[in-house]
RNA sequence: GCGCCCGUAGCUCAACUGGAGAGAGCAUCUGACUACGGAUCAGAAGGUUGGGGGUUCGAAUCCCUCCGGGCGCACCA
């Protein structure tokens, strides 16, 4: 990598100038403009001080001896601004960069693998099956799948998980739904209105006055929907985790005894109660077993994830919520420290809420739009696309409307084109008998045209960019390089011809290599963002 | 009332975790093919980064304080 040994270089005329480079950071960043070279370093700004001197003079100082005893690449060292000393390289260094590229390929090139290889659940969406899934789960679910993508390409072990909250009261106020339509009487007040509901009880043959087994059938239905519209944009789980399972295995009730023996359960007013604020709850205490003798969620919630660390051993859980279950996220945390699991190892992603522009969305008011209607307006890629357009902690509004009348214009088209005609490149080479010689043979110094540059740079950053994405759990920076990367790719593609009676042969040699490295970047941003690379559209 | 999150161009959002003159897409206006797919490209216009203070060589980013919005604050799940 050019940036470890521009900085290695850095460092060494630093101790050069006398200055202890113990313990410091060399900063190393590409320049926003052009003008300031491809590379540029704050590290006279950043040790001026504790050195003693004047950042410029030290800024100064370093440049010249960078220059006189250049680094592979570098042309040209100067200083610019308060004290930045800035790098301007030859084009080698991206040919470099493409070399690597199409030698790795898909498969190698930006893998950052980690250090330490973790075994680590990422759970998502786990709405309720009590209605088919919904375009703000879409857009959690979206990002879920990319981090765990991101993480497998970091050489984690990954696996996706959905809670199924399959027990308590919504599941008997769907059963009751389901059997007030069963029986012609009007659903209740506080049931599901759904037309879904409606259409279920058709099907219903099981008995009529049993609410929790005519609710927990009506779920397993639900269910079964909502791992069909996931399958529909590409998203597989590895588990469906049932929450009656749990209560059911009794785990509940030890996890609450096991609590008791490490003397941090109260028993007050008939109810059990957790001393939660020892382990970083800002409340004193929470109910884990009510004074009805039932399990709260909460030890519910505690018993799952003792489950998840200590009898399916993951090194890490990452649970993806939306932000209007913020308030359990210190409760749960304190009964995991309890058990004497580093809560660290527990990391909860709060998404911001979604909302349509026609209001707040609650599958109880009605103004819920399904994840099926928009899938099969836009499809599942632009719907994915579309969704990992924004950061998480970002609140999102969708005006659905605009969305569906803009598909054309939508962002995955763009990116999609530019991989087509790379494909189309592809062909026409076929028909026109241009065959790619050995990399090794091809002249790549001819690389020269902004364009073609531009397009590499994008392409060096990608390694780098992989491993912040997953280090950040933020997938939607692979959006916005994605995005970058087509609009490089259809820059070039309109300036620089590939094939062509004016093209050299030797220059139409290079930028099919070039070509081949595009593509390179365009799977691997793809694939992490979940959306196809079609060949044509 | 208390806590968490958010506020960036008309709209939807970025911004390498404190770096140089805050960038894209859409919408608006103006241009560009007789060669690889015009679902493209080039250009214009658009900003006191909600307001004010502070820290710093340097702040959209960190701290304080107002303003505005979202979400929480159950022996519900």
């Amino acid at each position: 990598m050019i940036r470890d040994v521009l900085i290695d270089a850095v460092r060494d005329a630093l101790r050069a100038c006398g200055v202890d480079t113990e313990g410091v950071t060399i900063g190393m960043e590409r320049p926003a403009r052009r003008e300031h070279g491809d590379w540029s370093s704050n590290a006279a700004l950043a040790v001026a001080k504790r050195a003693g001197q004047n950042p410029r003079e030290l800024a100064a100082e370093l440049a010249a001896r960078l220059e006189s005893s250049p680094a592979r690449h570098v042309e040209s060292v100067e200083v610019a601004g308060p004290g930045f000393v800035n790098f301007h390289l030859a084009p080698g260094w991206l040919h470099d960069v493409l070399s690597e590229a199409v030698t790795a390929g898909t498969a190698g090139y930006a893998r950052p693998l980690a250090e330490h290889p973790e075994k680590v659940m990422v759970e998502f969406v786990s709405a309720n099956p009590t209605g088919p899934i919904h375009v703000g789960n879409g857009w959690f679910a979206s990002y879920g799948d990319g981090v765990a993508r991101l993480l497998e390409r970091c050489g984690h072990t990954v696996s996706r998980e959905y809670y199924v909250n399959d027990t308590g009261g919504q599941i008997r106020r769907l059963g009751a739904s389901l059997l007030a339509h069963a029986k012609g009487e009007a659903v209740p007040e506080d049931g599901y209105p759904g037309q879904y509901v409606a259409d279920l009880a058709e099907s219903y043959d099981g008995p009529l006055d049993d609410v929790t087994a005519a609710g927990t059938w009506a779920a397993g239905h639900v269910l079964e929907g909502i791992r069909a519209t996931m399958e529909s944009v590409n998203i597989h789980y590895d588990e469906w985790y049932s929450q009656a399972s749990i209560e059911e295995s009794a785990a509940v009730a030890e996890v609450v005894e096991e609590l008791r023996a490490k003397g941090v359960i109260a028993d007050e007013d008939g109810a059990l109660w957790f001393e939660s604020k020892a382990f970083g709850d800002p409340r004193e205490r929470r109910v884990l077993r009510k004074a009805n003798g039932d399990y709260t969620y909460l030890a519910g919630d505690i018993a799952y994830h003792r489950n998840k660390f200590l009898v399916r051993d993951f090194d890490r859980v990452i649970n993806v919520w939306g932000a209007d279950h913020h308030g359990q996220v210190a409760s749960l945390r304190a009964g995991v420290a309890a058990l004497g699991i580093d809560p660290e190892r527990l990391e909860v992603r709060l998404g911001q809420m979604i909302s349509l522009t026609s209001g707040r969305m609650s599958k109880r008011a009605g103004n819920v739009v399904d994840l099926d209607d928009l899938v099969a307006d836009l499809g599942p890629d632009a719907t994915r696309l579309l969704s990992l357009l924004t950061s998480l902690d970002q609140p999102v509004t969708i005006d659905l409307d605009k969305v569906r009348s803009a598909s054309r214009e939508s962002p995955v088209y763009y990116v999609q084109y530019a991989h087509t005609r790379i494909a189309s490149i592809g062909r026409v080479a076929a028909e026109r008998g241009v065959t790619r010689q050995p990399l090794a043979e091809v002249d790549l110094s001819l690389l020269v045209h902004e364009r073609e540059l531009e397009l590499l740079r994008s392409l060096e950053e990608l390694p780098e960019l992989v491993a912040l994405a997953c280090a950040d759990r933020a997938p939607h920076r692979v959006a916005t390089w994605v995005r970058e990367l087509a609009d490089r790719f259809h820059g070039f593609y309109h300036d620089c011809y590939v094939l062509g009676d004016e093209v050299p042969a030797e220059l139409t040699q290079a930028r099919l290599w070039l070509v081949e490295a595009a593509q390179v970047g365009f799977k691997i941003g793809l694939d992490v963002l979940g959306v196809s690379a079609p060949e044509s559209m």
